[in-house]
DNA sequence: TCCACGACTATTGTTGACAATCATGTCGCC
DNA sequence: GGCGACATGATTGTCAACAATAGTCGTGGA
């Protein structure tokens, strides 16, 4: 693995867990001495994650974190969802015996972990809830599509999982994909993801009408 | 527009032209003398065509243009699939009268082209339709992600369009699509987009099963 | 004859410096 | 006092040079 691939990753990490806020500028002679390397490596990481969405680069102005509106958020999560849709059928229709209970284990311990009885938090069930599914579906094109849209995304996602009782109705849903990939419903699981994250969009919605801009 | 981003479009455009057919290797220190300019403009266009997609990119093995297997131009074509039923959902909901009759005057063209009365060629309206239902549809991340797919797979979308036949079939789903969008029907325009890319699936499928890998 | 080892070449990874551009603040003028 | 031209500083765009790496060819030995 090359430098530029290394300082990417550090600086994407550091985006999603708001070490730059959104709308902060990035300047590269200040990253230089952040991450310890020459400006060249840090302009191909600023142009691979502006590419990714996770930046804006204009023309002698300069990158910033982008600033992410509920409505953008709102868009991604549809296309998310006709993406996962896509995968959840794969996934119903080429996953073996042995994955499949992986899948309800890991249902189960999003139960547990919304009764207050787990060590792993839900939100990092979810991720690997997903994950696995990507792996599952053997899908890997709509697979990173996926994985950058949530990326995108995901300083809003953030504030879904603190509103209560959110989880609780996520996990029946989750279920509900859990179930339909059991019985190689490949139309069942597309519906069932469908409804999930249309229910995500609901809460984005609702939260976009009192919230701000 | 600065420097690099010419050459970025330059490269996109010869590498989608068949310039540089896939797999050929893109050795930078050729290409600054085909395009004119320094290293570090050519580097910042690998890695943009990189992250697109279009380009392979090994550490301290230089850049490749990306060779498309029949399997993952199918994935492609799912994954558009199931982005481009969105924009149609959204495009029946929100596009105006005038676009709607924009929309059947290019489905009227396409009959036109395939009837050989046409001074445009099929694969032309097959692109303005497709472009201007993203438009319609005011779905920015759907729409960015699609225009990308497609550029992904250009080279196996040039064999469909031989096909002998493949236009009549095409304008007719074409037409269907056109139609629900004129009745605001939003999940008829997804189901009608669905089967469009889903036949197209079916041929690809096809091919691949007789041609090369 | 075949394999292991080593030097060589081609190409990429990285750095620092120079030129071009944009934003900011100052000065003079009205 | 307000407004516009101009100089200044900060930041990016581009380039050429150096260092590091992977692939290749040839050589020597078993």
């Amino acid at each position: 693995m090359t430098r530029t691939d290394t300082i990417t990753d550090d600086l994407r990490h550091d985006i999603l867990n708001g070490a730059f806020p959104p709308g902060d500028r990035l300047v590269e002679l200040q990253l230089t001495q952040r991450y310890d390397c020459g400006r060249a490596t840090v302009r191909a990481a600023l142009v691979e994650l502006s590419s990714e969405g996770l930046v804006d680069r204009e023309a002698n102005r300069g990158a910033t974190v982008r600033r992410i509106s509920v409505a953008e958020a709102i868009q991604i999560t549809e296309a998310r969802g006709a993406l996962e849709s896509l995968i959840a059928a794969h996934a119903a229709r080429n996953a073996n015996a042995e994955e499949r209970v992986a899948l309800n284990r890991v249902v189960a311990d999003m139960r547990k972990a919304v009764a207050g009885e787990s060590n792993s938090t839900y939100a990092e069930l979810n991720q690997q809830f997903h994950r696995r599914l990507r792996e599952m579906s053997g899908h890997s094109v709509a697979a990173e599509l996926v994985a950058n849209l949530r990326d995108r995304a995901a300083h809003h996602q953030y504030r879904l999982a603190i509103m209560p009782g959110r989880a609780a109705h996520s996990v029946e849903q989750h279920a509900a994909i859990a179930s339909a990939i059991e019985n190689h419903d490949e139309p069942g699981a597309a519906a069932a993801m469908d409804a999930h994250l249309r229910s995500v969009i609901e809460v984005l919605r609702r939260w976009g009408d009192a919230g701000p801009t």
